[in-house]
DNA sequence: CGCCTAGTTGAGGTAAGTCAATTCACGTGG
DNA sequence: CCACGTGAATTGACTTACCTCAACTAGGCG
């Protein structure tokens, strides 16, 4: 039971080290709380000072920050496996809001099980190591498309990112990925108005390149695609356990 | 000797977690070999297997992305007790570049040496868990200012961002620090054009927050700039360390 | 002296924002 | 069953923040 359900948090890891059966003994006695929550409603608020972490099982979520002013940029998506609030519990305040997009399963790793867990395991803070790298090289690439692209190719690039994730976890293909997510959440990831995200959105679809129609993006020319977007798959590609 | 010089990543390291006199020493012995890069030829390049990280011990750097289309995006500076490339060698593959922006003198660590200090000292693996994050906390903050603050509020947010970062290693105060970034690089940072950058600081330096000039920042006002930026200082604050 | 790089300023263009109106799908209650 | 409200998507007209191109100044150095 909990075995499939923490699949893709175990994919994940083991992409980077190869785990032991005690290892992921220890991976599994480590988050044994199952919660769920709506969409909409915060999981973790700005400035809050944070005890938990969690393991998203299904459904997507998103990382933010809100600004005086009253914007809202959203730093990441997180998809089925990604952690939520890792960097609060070790920084021990959040420095963001996260919501869920839609429902979603949690399962929940509080601080002390996760440093008993690095300090019997070593080998496991490795892989978590590994895995924050990841999500901050995602960060990274988001960040350089916000400031360097333009909005047709940011959004091309960012929902090539997306497929090339989900399709990790074997929730999306070079064909398309089912997508929850509103013009409204789009506007605020890629730091453009909604308004103008639609109008991106129909030259990409009247380029032939992509639709985005009821919850479902759909790659019409994922060859012509990636290269108008100066999309390069390989940085999230990992070969395979780099220790053994 | 060497202790003086690795101080500033003690100090950080510190800050997190309570290093005993073995994790001090195990910390010492990781990184031996010195060396130094003349600024402006890149220490990384993108796309290259990286074997060995770095810690900076004086001078600053710059880990930046190309894109096709000739564009550069610079993601963060690195200043004194920041780790250079340790994304590199965790991913086992550099998914962008970093440059000296001075001359600069740092110490080599390695791989095998980096996961054996893990596997003998936990610990260590968590404050640098914690410092990667702290990183990454930093590259949040850069992606919102860059998604959706206004070329001022950018601008005063990074110099304020930057000013407090250097004060944590003693270099710089709420008076100002000294800052040898040209123009053409704080554009290519914030996503600007470098006209652009100048037209921003003289605006600000009519409006009597802050002046940038020959290779000195110097805040005039700093109270009216952290509320012009919609600065938080307290989320680079650690109180103490979390783990004793 | 002359070249090179960093900085400065002006004029005009453009990508993206704002405001506003309209449609459509949907739930919900009278 | 229909009237209504609400949230998402769509499109048009106008504004604006920032870009590009271009000219010029000032310092450093062979």
């Amino acid at each position: 039971m909990t075995i499939i359900e923490i699949k893709p948090l175990v994919r994940k890891l083991g992409a980077f080290v190869a785990l032991s059966a005690k290892e992921l003994s220890v991976l599994d006695t480590m988050h044994q709380r199952r919660r769920t929550f709506v969409a909409g409603r915060d999981l973790v608020h700005q400035g809050q000072t944070e005890q938990a972490a969690y393991v998203l099982i299904s459904g997507w979520a998103c990382s933010y920050k809100l600004l005086a002013n009253g914007e809202r940029q959203i730093v990441d998506f997180q998809i089925p496996g990604d952690f939520l609030g890792l960097r609060s519990v070790l920084l021990h305040i959040s420095d963001h809001s996260i919501a869920p997009v839609t429902d979603i399963e949690v399962t929940e790793v509080n601080l002390p099980d996760l440093l008993g867990a690095f300090d019997r395991t070593p080998r496991l803070a490795i892989a978590v190591l590994w895995a924050a790298s990841r999500d901050e090289a995602m960060v990274v690439e988001h960040l350089v498309g916000i400031g360097r692209r333009d909005a047709a190719e940011r959004m091309a690039h960012f929902l090539l990112e997306l497929g090339s994730r989900l399709a990790l976890v074997g929730l999306g293909s070079k064909a398309g990925f089912g997508c929850p997510l509103t013009q409204y959440l789009l506007a605020d990831a890629l730091g453009l108005s909604s308004v103008h995200v639609n109008r991106v959105l129909r030259q990409l679809r009247e380029k032939g390149l992509l639709r985005f129609r009821d919850g479902h993006v759909t790659f019409d020319n994922y060859g012509k695609l990636t290269e108008f977007a100066d999309f390069d798959p390989t940085y999230l590609d990992q070969v395979g356990p780099i220790l053994a």
